[in-house]
RNA sequence: CGGGGCGUGGCGCAGCCUGGUAGCGCGCGUGUUUUGGGUACACGAGGCCGCCGGUUCGAGUCCGGCCGCCCCGACCA
């Protein structure tokens, strides 16, 4: 994309309803505007990250073996009346009547929907287990918005639901998950830690937050060092029983808690080097529920002996708006965002040093059409002070700097915003470094 | 929902106390200049001063009501 044609609109300054960085970064970038308290709209750029992040928990959903479906935003109240909680739910669910003066409601959340689809679809002990998941706009009427994307009202979420005969199924439909996102927080970029989170009335161990490291994070996480440095994407790990359990084991062995459910006698029995200590942001949440929606929505199927069977479910969520923040919040700098490579709008940005200049100009004509729709290139009339704070704003991996005098000498510059460090290279250096 | 604050060109703000035809910086446009880290100069465009009502000869400024937004807390994917 040529950025004099391009709708992102970038500030010099920051608007004064920003107060974290990842809010005032993602206004400065041109990512998002604000259109109501909670609720924003999704530039060209912003809304190229959004869709880079989907598809990356897209693709680990279903190497799960989740099936993508997409479900309404808008609801119907009777749904939520056959479940109990249209009642119970409270203020944060944005109520609406349509023009029959019939109670409706935008979703804050879809057990209720997927549950009612399923019953109408599944009717034997055959067809399970299942595991379905859409990544649909989600609304949720909080008293209080803040921290731009990171608690908005409006927000796109992926959450999966799964169904299983009993409980040992569901513990494997969880664990599926589980590996899941660490997988998918990896190739993010992040570094996500699981934490046992409050299973409400259901009880047991299955409930776990994720939470990723940043150091402007909300709350206060401690940690085994053993989470760090795991790779969960050279193949140790399948979707298999036997190696679900030994990740779970090897999840589970390790202690992580926020601060306040930190244990402090159980914190003191790990050795001290192998305590970490430092902040982060909740963007996922994984639980299994049990017959909780299925039992009195009649969700049953036939067992093998002809008896009705009420299936065991769970839900996993994933704040993919959140993640925007919660990835700035983890990689950026005074200057700007530092995009992991795998989220950025664009791998590169060519920057034209002077513009006008037929030399430059022929070298950045050729990066671009060779980079095909992974570089934004800078060809605005803009001075190179300009378009080196506007490159380090928008946080693209890779600069690449065409002035005068590397044209000369037949030599770009090629900068790696994570690092900083720059280098003098010829053109086919640089695309492969970009592209391989 | 309790407490606090703010709404004035696109952004950041001053003006309000003490009413008299709206100003600064940045950005934007044109020209010159500059040409590797937001260049300098000149000229210029752009404002229902959040909305409604009231007081007054006159309201951005005073009074009342409403709306919107932000921050702290409680709450929360």
């Amino acid at each position: 994309m040529r950025l004099s044609r391009s709708f992102i609109p970038t500030l010099k300054e920051t608007p004064s309803e920003a107060q974290i960085v990842s809010h005032r970064l993602m206004l400065r970038a041109g990512l998002v505007r604000q259109t109501s308290a909670g609720i924003y709209a999704w530039l060209p750029a912003g809304w190229r990250v959004l869709q880079n992040i989907a598809q990356i928990v897209r693709e680990e959903q279903d190497a799960a073996g989740a099936q993508e479906v997409l479900m309404p935003t808008i609801q119907s109240a009777d749904l939520w009346r056959q479940s109990g909680r249209y009642d119970g739910y409270g203020q944060e669910m944005l109520r609406i009547k349509d023009r029959h003066d019939r109670d409706m409601l935008y979703g804050p959340t879809n057990e209720e929907m997927i549950t009612e689809i399923f019953r109408g679809g599944v009717k034997s002990y055959r067809d399970l287990p299942q595991n379905l998941y859409h990544i649909q706009w989600k609304f949720r009427d909080e008293v209080r918005p803040r921290f731009g994307v990171m608690r908005g009202r409006e927000f796109l979420m992926k959450d999966a639901y799964s169904f299983d005969l009993d409980y040992a199924g569901a513990v494997v439909s969880y664990r599926s998950m589980m590996l899941a996102y660490m997988r998918t927080f990896q190739r993010l970029g992040l570094k996500a830690i699981p934490m046992v989170a409050d299973t409400g009335p259901i009880g047991g161990d299955l409930s776990h937050e994720f939470i990723i490291l940043a150091e402007t994070g909300e709350s206060g996480v401690f940690y085994d060092a053993g989470f760090e440095n795991i790779d969960w994407l050279n193949g140790n790990f399948d979707y298999t029983p036997s190696d679900l359990e030994r990740f779970f084991t090897q999840m589970t062995s390790l202690y992580a808690a926020t601060d306040e459910k930190h244990d402090t006698a159980a914190w003191a029995t790990i050795p001290e080097a192998r305590r970490r200590e430092g902040r982060g942001i909740e963007v996922g949440h994984i639980f299994y529920f049990g017959t909780k929606y299925s039992e009195p929505m009649n969700l049953r199927v036939a067992g093998p002996d002809g008896t009705q069977i009420t299936p065991h479910m769970g839900s996993y969520g994933i704040g993919v708006s959140r993640l925007v923040g919660g990835i700035i919040e983890a990689f950026h700098d005074d200057a700007g965002i530092k995009w992991p490579d795998a989220v950025a709008p664009w791998k590169a940005a060519i920057l034209n040093l002077r513009q006008g200049d037929a030399a430059t100009g022929a070298i950045c004509e050729d990066v671009y059409k060779k980079l095909q729709g992974n570089a934004l290139y800078d060809d605005r009339e803009e001075r190179a002070g300009a378009k080196f704070a506007d490159a380090d704003l928008m946080g693209h991996p890779w600069q690449i700097i065409v002035g005068p005098r590397g044209a000369a000498n037949g030599v770009v510059e090629l900068k790696r915003r994570a690092t900083g460090e720059r280098q003098e290279v010829s053109l086919d250096s640089a695309l492969s470094q970009i592209l391989g």
